[in-house]
DNA sequence: ACGTGAAACCAACAGTTGTTATATTAAACG
DNA sequence: CGTTTAATATAACAACTGTTGGTTTCACGT
């Protein structure tokens, strides 16, 4: 072993380095070296957990889809009827802080997925786990009756993707025109209205 | 001058060259060099036409932004009322390959602009005119009633390109998940629930 | 107390990158 | 024809990249 001062290094820590260097130098200032000195450490620990870089950095975005999922799990317990769809709203949209460093760093990573198998299907599996989850609470909410049976929940759960995803690109590049209020304004509007349910509880905050 | 066979380049059959190498292997492996070899030619021509790479790519971003919002105007001219803004989708959603290699384009290049200025401003000018187009065609449809009052024409248009960012983005990943069809079908789903317009031809295909 | 092996360091390699400076070409013009 | 000059080619630079291999450190089981 090595490190004087401090234990031993873990992949996830090496990978949660890689995050911070992508979030202020961006994706492609990521170099091995960069993230080792993010470590105060030297090339030699990424190196030792990583065979590439490339599994570094699919790794890195397979911690960060993980991340995600847990959150939808947590925040989507203990509610139910169309608030169980909100609360999955609540963790993919850009809301607080740190929904905005996932969205920033996952769309790092979007670029470099076009050219690259294995980063694109790492994004399909969190869209295909997104979509999975509205599909679910929509057909609990045609059969409970809660929203009208003419509902597709296939086609509706990828327009609420496509609606949160378009909000979650929006914000980055405009963040002035997506405050957290209108985000819930758009996405409320549109559960209104298109599944025929008005929100409970008044006020456009969160639940 | 030079170039045997073949006539001088100009700074737009440059920034082309670079889409074409960007679409074929990536943004991250668009090198001066790479770029100079798709034109058969030298890194010479690259560096008289452009004075750094940063400006290149800025030049590439930029002329695609204005094919863009050209196809728009194009696209948009002689129809009427709510057929306007179907209109204006049918060029920003990615319904046929010209539309989709636009698309990867963009998406390519909005890693970069997270840590860019001038890429992310060249970026949200793209957003802010596909969003002043929106609010225009939803500010006259409102006055001449075709759709309801109480419709916010700003929040509105905001939501309007979140949603079809979001099929953008999402036929990307995903592309299965959005042919054409259920593009429309979300997007004429929207409109339909939420301005209370439906279609007036037939079928879901393009207009 | 001592070896064993995990964890990290360090140095070096070959390749690629953007940039700059200089040389070469050929078309246009007088 | 000769000159000029826009357009391209070429060559070299220093900086940085991912990767490899050898070396050092130190905790732990015996």
């Amino acid at each position: 072993m090595a490190r004087v001062a401090g234990r031993t290094l873990t992949r996830e820590e090496v990978a949660e380095a890689a995050w911070r260097v992508i979030l202020r130098d961006g994706l492609h200032n990521a170099s091995i070296r960069a993230i080792a000195k993010e470590l105060d450490a030297t090339t030699g620990v990424v190196t030792y957990h990583f065979h590439d870089k490339a599994e570094l950095l699919l790794f890195a975005l397979d911690r960060l889809g993980g991340a995600i999922v847990r959150n939808m799990d947590a925040a989507q317990a203990g509610s139910t009827g169309i608030e169980r769809i909100r609360r999955i709203l609540r963790t993919t949209l850009p809301l607080g802080p740190q929904e905005v460093s996932g969205w920033r760093l996952w769309i790092s990573f979007v670029g470099l997925a076009m050219s690259n198998k294995k980063l694109r299907e790492e994004h399909q599996r969190r869209l295909d786990i997104l979509n999975e989850r509205f599909e679910i609470e929509l057909r609990a909410l045609v059969r409970s009756g809660e929203i009208p049976v003419a509902i597709d929940p296939a086609q509706e759960a990828d327009a609420l993707v496509a609606l949160s995803d378009g909000i979650g690109l929006g914000y980055l590049l405009r963040p002035k025109a997506y405050p957290a209020e209108k985000q819930w304004a758009i996405v409320d509007g549109y559960i209104e209205s298109r599944l025929g349910v008005s929100r409970v509880a008044r006020g456009a905050a969160r639940p």
